[in-house]
DNA sequence: TATAGACCCTCCCATCATGGGAAGGTCAAG
DNA sequence: CTTGACCTTCCCATGATGGGAGGGTCTATA
């Protein structure tokens, strides 16, 4: 099947298809006398089981690790499972962060009246005037790379 | 005084400080005769105000907002609440998201011996054969772009 | 048979926030 | 007068993804 089929199949864009292939997640496709690139059943079957890593989070260099293990057919579960819990105290660890960060901003915005008049603890808080918040996470920062949820856009 | 310093009393650096300025988010800095940047305790005001909304999540086009509302005296509070109200929702909304994730990963992840065997029911689920768990965010995918938390890295 | 349209190809560019680094200018202290 | 610590601008990279240009291929239909 060519591209868009495999694409549709696996839940997976023609162009993240090409992406993967690119970067050497995924052996280049087979392709046919006009160059089209060729997928088969196993081709989508991998497709599918990168998109279902995404979808719990996982990054790429993960993935790649993981379809390595799923390959190998004698790896030891404990590999997998070592991936797995370290993605799941990373993602647990962003959570918190998040978590912390809604409750100094939910503090802040409880304490703003929200009307017509000026006065506004968000924007004194977010000044530097004290309001004695439960202190957000405050200094340092980080790219993180995998909040990636799943939704529209 | 120089870019270095306000980096250091902002906590932005200085790499962000221009690039901060170059995007318009804040009014080119003052120069001196030798085209050093000059900041003064206002500018670090402002950078350590972005600092702020930072840490909290806030992306860069609603800082500049922020910013904006601050600078005006008059900004009727309601506004501001209605940033923050939408911004704290969104998180709230990506913080469930990726709770979903890690309890269908857990999900996995307790099914699994992780041993020396072969077997593992992480792969298995990877790969599509059910394992009758939660069920996981599924489909759809988008580029949050801002779990941006706090951290080392 | 010619052509429309639905595919496919490769490249390049953009996003968002951030850092790295090159190539070069400026200044103060030794 | 050199060294070193600053500063400047400019370009490139990240990770995952999409947009689009410019062009090729194939099939159905007028």
């Amino acid at each position: 099947m060519r591209i868009g089929e495999a694409a549709t199949r696996s839940g997976v864009s023609a162009k993240m298809i090409r992406h993967y292939e690119s970067i050497g997640l995924l052996a280049p496709a087979a392709r046919r006398d006009n160059s089209y690139r060729d997928f088969d059943a196993r081709d989508v079957h991998d497709l599918t089981f990168i998109r279902r890593a995404r979808d719990l989070g996982f990054s790429i260099e993960e993935i790649g690790r993981l379809l390595a293990l799923w390959r190998d057919r004698d790896r030891p579960s404990r590999e997998v499972k070592e991936i797995a819990k370290t993605h799941i105290a990373e993602m647990e660890t962003r959570i918190a962060r998040m978590q912390e960060m809604v409750a100094t901003l939910s503090h802040l915005a409880e304490c703003c009246a929200g009307d017509e008049r000026p006065d506004c603890p968000i924007l004194s808080g977010l000044a530097g005037e004290q309001t004695k918040a439960p202190a957000a996470a405050s200094d340092a920062r980080q790219p993180d790379h995998a909040d990636q949820g799943a939704d529209q856009r």
